[in-house]
DNA sequence: CCGAACTTTCACGTAAACGGCAATGTTGCG
DNA sequence: CGCAACATTGCCGTTTACGTGAAAGTTCGG
């Protein structure tokens, strides 16, 4: 029905803008945190377009995730993925040897980075929790105070106006 | 065994070194956040030093929290508390009116609040969650990974070195 | 009442994370 | 091949959230 230019002919690859519509950011930003090495696209272009796949366009989301909604600092991020061409070189050393042990050894190594994350994740959300917990108590304090006052208003029969304050405690 | 000059000799109020170094930040912060409209310390020394009474400290905690662990603006965390100034002018407004109804309303609309900001909080923990799950299934793509290779390594007897790699699968 | 340690209010400086040009090159339908 | 739409690399500007003095006043034990 449409499509003709917005995906570029390539295999999967999708350009900059495109990408970014799709994780909700900017084309500068995306750069930016190349230029801060948190990710290399997939490829370039003849004329040097950037161009990404699906895994770029995860690990964008997963970056966006991170800085939005856990509120870590670009260089938090950069911890946390271990620096983009820390992957870079893996993935190329994975495919570099047959030797099973070496890429034993780096199939440990991502999975070890992959619980750090979880680790990491999981902390804030705890963090999170009791935070919640904090404004439940403060909210169940504030419920029970409007309970009080309600009996209060139950027994002297409302002296104002046309007492409009019977629906319930909630 | 000590403090002598630690804690402001009133009632229970302390000193905005005391109270930044209690919540983990610096004077510098807590009269930032005062600046823009995040709070107001309860009272004034003599000679104008702010002094900070618990409940006081219990804000700055959250303000903190909702910074750093929820990662909010300070512009964010301003509208989760509806500027201090709010605050301040239904606390008076509470203690101003013996009416019911007026009360009522007053208290109904902080738990409304607190209500608030609970569902961004646990908004903020479902895409945290979700972050987790996502993480997780790499994980386990990766342990299955890990998991195949070992098999693989059983079949053909280690041709490398001393085969180190009989531990277990995690 | 004195001095060391704090605090206050300006005021300026800065790191992070982009936004917004400008000048130039690239794609690709018509 | 021509042109509109998009991309690239600078480079400077801006906002947010403080850091860092400077100059002057405040606390308080000795």
């Amino acid at each position: 029905m449409n499509d003709t230019k917005t995906a570029a002919a390539a295999p999967g690859l999708l350009r900059i803008q495109e990408v970014a519509a799709q994780i909700g950011t900017t084309p500068r930003s995306i750069r930016y945190w190349e230029e801060q090495g948190l990710l290399t696209p997939a490829a370039r272009s003849d004329g040097d377009y950037r161009l990404y796949d699906a895994t770029d366009v995860e690990r964008l989301r997963f970056i966006k995730g991170l800085r939005d909604d856990a509120g870590f600092s670009l260089a938090e991020v950069a911890q946390l993925l271990e620096d983009e061409a820390a992957r870079e070189r893996s993935h190329e050393a994975y495919h570099a040897t047959t030797d099973p042990e070496a890429r034993l050894r780096i199939l440990r190594d991502r999975a070890a980075r992959y619980e750090h994350q979880i680790d990491m994740l999981r902390g804030k959300i705890g963090r999170l929790q009791s935070m919640v917990d904090g404004t439940e108590a403060r909210l169940a304090r504030e419920s029970a105070k409007v309970a009080a006052l309600i009996d209060e208003m139950a027994v002297s029969p409302a002296n104002s106006a046309k007492s409009t304050a019977r629906e319930s405690v909630r």
